[in-house]
This record gives structure tokens, C-alpha cells and sequence, in this order.
DNA sequence: ACGCCTCGTATGCGATAGCGTACAAACGTA
DNA sequence: TACGTTTGTACGCTATCGCATACGAGGCGT
């Protein structure tokens, strides 16, 4: 299914707004990024659409990465989630691994927390579980309470209360609490690529 | 200072990749991006550099935003930060504000993980401070002892133990903990969009 | 008032993107 | 083996990008 992008991203305005806020002139901005300035007043004003090596320029003057000055322009509000309005997430509770998903499903939300606790011998899958996240996923899981091992890309990682373990979240992975109390570990998963 | 851009963002070996995952063939794509499958065969083999509003349109024949695409080829890797090895994050203790950061300093990290202690009275800052984060961020923030007050962009949210709240890091804000015991709160802001 | 400088944009031109068409190779099926 | 289909890419053409040059407007200093 395609899209509808009857305009692409309105990159320019904010091209135009980051160079108004940095004090640059057209000129200026040229001279840091190596792009002529007439282009960069057609690019504004949205005359014309760079290809993706101009844009990395571009956005390299800016001081950005271009996939970051493209997000400037997802939009952003407040949302809560309140303690007795949390997500089921995923969770086997018969093996003793329950979830709760404390963000909110927002549409083009960054980062997912989550909560996780894991009984005695509990885990949160298995070996060969294919990845749950998608490409480009980065996860971060924080132990709060008892012990867990993390099981990623054949390596076997242990972590104890208060350790706070960072990974590609797209590798295949799992967590194990092979201690004799539940293990609580407190989630991120950042960069949600899929459009919901 | 114009970054040296010697070769564009490799996005041509990406998006072959992503097609392959998805098996679809260059006619496949080229149906569900509305761009021509010669077209996306020199794209992906690197001949010619795509305008954005073209590398959006195969982007969204992915399924994923253009920024997404652009962030696949952002490498990464597991990290652990031990219990012991916190960072101090930016707080003031003789105002009753401790802060330290979980996640560790790497370049490109997707989200960083901070926990927060507000004595009662205290704040994470004050009405006008300038904002602490880059255009584009996002913040999740939850509340795991306590109750805290978000004070954002001229608005107050009231947040209980449990309560997650989800907004705009670049956005004027500060916690404030108007109770008489402590307030934590485990902080996660994402898309750190510099690049150390 | 005048001259100079800065700024944004119009214009023309060469280079390149992007498409339609066609070809060759590989694959699947009878 | 023969045939049809699918796939990726070469090629030629048109449209657009991207730059150098130049112009007009506005601001500033004398």
C-alpha cells in the first residue's frame, strides 16, 4: 500500500526556521554546508526537491543528521498513562513472565517502556525466538529488583539489581531470571519504525 | 563546520536489504512506492542519489518513515552499565534534586535512562528555564514513588505512583515534587539528535 | 543624498534524476 | 526441452536539479 504523500516532508520552513534560529544568512549557510545558496532558497521555498546527498549537506550545516532534521516535523503532545490504565504487553503468565506497557500507543511514539517481572526460572522466551522488534530497534532494560541474564545473538550477559544493559533490540534476545525471587526489569525500546 | 560527507548515507544497500527481507522484487517495490523499479535498481545499487520526495515515496513502500530508513544504518551494540557505574546526572542536591543516568554515554544512543529522587518542595527546575533537550526529542517519565507535578509548556499534569507521562523533551519543563516524601521517577528521553 | 554591502531570488545552462521501453538471464512448469 | 513468466538492468529521452551569474531591494555609514 502506498502512502498518500501528496507533499513530501515540508522540509523547507524548517530548514528556513533552523537557519532564522542559528543567525545564518542563505550565504552563511552555503559556506557550512557546501550547497549553493540559490539552491537553498529554492529548497525553502520549496521549489524543488533535493536528493538525499544535498539534504545530508544541508542538514550536516545545520548541525543535524538529516534523519534528525526530518523528524523535526513529527509532530509531539503530551500523553499519559495512567497506573491502572496500563497496556497488557507481551506475557506468558502461565511460565511466569508478566508485562505491562507503560507508554502510550502513540503514533510515532520513540520509545516504549514496559515492565516486566519474572518468576523463579521464568523467562521471557526462548532461544531462537525470532526478534520481536523491528530493524533499527535499540532497547534498553534497566533490573530493578532480584537478577536476570540476557541471552543475545549467542551471548550470555548477567546482570544484577540496578544494572542497566543496552542492546539492538532487533537481534534475537531474551531474559532469564535464574535466581530464587522474581527479577523486575523495567524496558525502553526506542525507534518504534512502524507507522501505526 | 561542514561535516565531511564523502559518500552519502549508504541507503542503497539498506533499502535491497529491507526488500529482500520482505520479498519483494523491484517491480513489487515500485508498485507499492509509485517509484520505477530501474529507477530503485540504481538506488540500491548507489548510481544516483534519489530526491527526498522520491526517497520518501520508496521509504513508505517499506513501511517506514524516510528518518527511519536513514537511522538503520546507525550502527550499535550491547552495553551494560553496572549498578556501581552511574553517571550523575543534571541535578542540584541542595535543592533536593539527585539525578543519574542509567544508559550509557555512547554516540548515536537511541534513549537515555535516568532515575530522579525529589525530596518534598523539590523541583527539577524552574518556570522559564531554557529546554535541556534538542529539537526532536521525545521524554517518557515514570512516576515509581510519589507524586510529582509536571509543569510543561504553561501546563500542570498531576502524576501519581505508576502514572506514565509522554511529551516534547525540547519543550520548556520541570518536575516538581509537591508532597511531604520523596518522589522517583525513572526518566527516558529519546532521539538524542547530536552526535558525539 | 550617495555609495557600498548584504540578502534573497530570477535566470540560463550543464549535469543528473527519473521514467518508459527493451533486453538478457534465471526460474518454474508442462 | 520448450515455453512463458519474472527479474534486474541497459539505454535513450525528458524533466528537474544544482550552480554561477546577475539583479533588485533594503540597510548602513559617510
Amino acid at each position: 500500500m502506498v502512502a498518500a504523500l501528496a507533499h513530501p516532508n515540508p522540509i523547507g520552513p524548517r530548514i528556513r526556521a533552523l537557519r532564522d534560529a542559528m543567525a545564518l544568512s542563505l550565504r552563511d549557510l552555503a559556506q557550512r554546508s557546501g550547497v549553493s545558496a540559490p539552491m537553498l532558497s529554492q529548497v525553502e521555498r520549496g521549489e524543488t526537491s533535493p536528493t538525499l546527498a544535498v539534504a545530508e549537506r544541508i542538514a550536516a550545516g545545520l548541525d543535524l543528521r538529516l534523519s534528525q532534521l526530518l523528524r523535526l516535523d513529527e509532530g509531539g503532545q503530551v500523553a499519559i498513562v495512567r497506573a491502572s490504565e496500563r497496556r497488557a504487553g507481551t506475557s506468558a503468565p502461565a511460565t511466569g513472565h508478566s508485562a505491562e506497557i507503560l507508554t502510550p500507543p502513540l503514533p510515532g511514539q520513540r520509545a516504549e517502556l514496559s515492565r516486566h517481572v519474572l518468576a523463579p526460572g521464568a523467562a521471557t522466551g526462548g532461544p531462537g525466538d525470532p526478534p520481536m522488534h523491528e530493524p533499527g530497534s535499540r532497547e534498553s532494560a534497566l533490573v530493578q529488583e532480584g537478577r536476570v541474564v540476557l541471552q543475545i545473538d549467542g551471548e550470555r550477559h548477567e546482570l544484577a539489581a540496578g544494572d542497566c544493559v543496552t542492546f539492538d533490540a532487533d537481534l534475537s534476545h531474551h531474559f532469564e531470571n535464574p535466581g530464587h525471587d522474581d527479577a523486575i526489569l523495567l524496558a525502553v525500546v526506542s525507534a518504534g519504525l512502524r507507522r501505526s
